[in-house]
RNA sequence: GGAGAGAUGGCAGAGUGGACGAUUGCGUCGGUCUUGAAAACCGUUGAGCCUACGGGUUCCGGGGGUUCGAAUCCCCCUCUCUCCGCCA
């Protein structure tokens, strides 16, 4: 949920969010509306204090004088009942409206869509071409399996087998043992939810036909255990003494990828089902560009020492989703494809998910929305591959990472079997 | 899945139609006393929204309803607990 009062009257902000791709003429019909629900408020609640002030009186009267002052207050209720149904109407107008409303961009990000990133830096030296692309050394190593999920689960669905698993856990734990040095508290979440709490953690309704939905029991299966994360401190008023809180959390992430048919049909790389550990954080709004400076460089020391060439990109504003006023995308060289691809990314939402959530944190000026951020520690399908394609030997054997190694009781080398 | 009980402020727990935004206890914060602390005593202490900053309004799990008036009565939903069944 937008800032409404920062809407109408910060220049700025507003002009964040008509960056992000909303239309201003929407932004002046909000505007509109919110004014007129302010003045409806107003007057339904003056007819309210009267009513109540009717009421009150009543129960004060003496016993012969109470019918007529029943009677009157029973006509005077219609003129309430009117004045509330209008309320309620432009309430939910306008709520509707708000909810559509993008986090405005910041001011660092660059304008434009998808293609109109701006390359921060550029890391490591690019893989020249390997015997086999990822999809094919997975076959031929025999630890990741897509034919037969195929069979069973259907497209975009794949098993992950043998030393493939090894080095998948071995990310996990030593994602885990990284960022316990920076205080994260692991987490495994629910990845099932209700409706309201993707609603609260930013995702509905903007990104509804990305989610899996079981109706029968009218929950969602998240596309990242961010959700979880989001919603542990939900109508909460969190102490400043205690921030930032961080989290890890660990879950398998589940994507519909509707409108992808066709892209990156082989593998691993966009697949429906995967398991990602993610960083999350509460922070104090004043700290949050500081958060968002650390969770990038946790995931840039990633790359590095999985020796992996990558480079860093803010998103341009039209790219960004609706919850993040910036966010930096990791993307890792992938040399059988020539081009660096995305493997995590870290954005920051403001104040977007804590309004909604109704997660604050008490301050000298009152209580206000917490900051939240979040980052892909690792996406482990998508890391499984990156070493696939730049660990692979002219042989087609894949060398374990030596970070990793330690985790995988000493497993150098993977070899056919 | 079946049967029953419940959901009230930071926590515990009263309140069953008008005096209740809510008794009380604990906790919080401030003070008295003390070299300092504890104890004791005195006081303080929920949140949201609107505001012409005087005030107004809403909130007792959530949503509807009855009533001039609802924490209290009715309906629906969610969740929690107990017993049974099932189960990693």
């Amino acid at each position: 949920m937008i800032d409404l009062k920062a809407l109408a009257e910060d220049a700025a902000y507003r002009a964040g969010a008509i960056r992000k791709g909303f239309d201003s003429a929407d932004v002046d019909r909000l505007n509109a509306l919110n004014e007129g629900f302010k003045a409806s408020l107003a007057a339904t609640e003056s007819l309210r204090a009267e009513s109540n002030a009717m009421s009150k009186a009543i129960g004060n009267a003496a016993p012969e004088e109470r019918q007529a002052k029943i009677a009157e207050a029973g006509e005077f209720k219609t003129r309430l009942q009117e004045s509330e149904e209008s309320l309620a109407g432009l309430k939910t107008e306008m709520e509707t409206l708000a909810l559509t409303v993008p986090n405005p961009a910041h001011e660092t990000v660059p304008d434009g869509g998808e293609d109109d990133y701006r390359v921060e830096k550029e890391v490591g030296e690019q893989t020249p071409e390997p015997k086999f692309n990822h999809a094919e050394l997975g076959e031929h190593l025999s630890i990741v399996d897509t034919k037969k999920a195929v069979a069973i689960s259907g497209s975009r669905f794949a098993y992950v087998l043998g030393d493939a698993v090894r080095m998948q856990f071995a990310l996990v734990q030593w994602m885990m043992d990284r960022l316990s040095k920076h205080h994260f508290v692991p987490a495994v979440v629910p990845v099932l939810v209700r409706e309201d709490m993707m609603v609260d953690a930013g995702f509905f309704p903007g990104d509804r036909d990305s989610v899996y939905e079981l109706e029968r029991d009218e929950l969602f299966l998240v596309g990242t255990s961010e959700v979880g994360l989001a919603g542990l401190h939900r109508g909460e008023r969190l102490d400043v003494d205690n921030l930032p809180l961080r989290y890890v959390g660990y879950s398998s992430c589940f994507r519909r990828e509707a409108g992808t048919y066709g892209k990156d049909t082989a593998g691993l790389f966009r697949v429906h089902q995967f398991d990602k550990v993610e960083m999350f954080v509460y922070s104090h709004p004043d700290r949050s560009w500081d958060e968002l400076e650390l969770l990038l460089q946790l995931e840039e020391e990633t790359f590095q020492q999985l020796e992996l060439p990558y480079r860093v990109i803010t998103v341009a504003a039209g790219d960004l989703g609706g919850a993040a006023a910036k966010k930096y995308d990791v993307e890792v060289w992938i040399p059988s494809e020539g081009r660096y691809r995305e493997l995590t990314s870290c954005s920051n939402y403001t104040d977007f998910s804590g309004r909604r959530m109704g997660t604050r944190i008490k301050t000298d000026d009152g209580n206000v929305a917490v900051h939240t951020l979040n980052g892909t520690a690792c996406a482990i399908g998508r890391t499984l591959l990156a070493i696939f394609e730049n660990h692979q030997n002219a042989d087609g054997s894949l060398n374990v990472p030596k970070v990793l190694q330690p985790y995988c009781g000493g497993l150098e080398v993977i070899e056919p079997r």
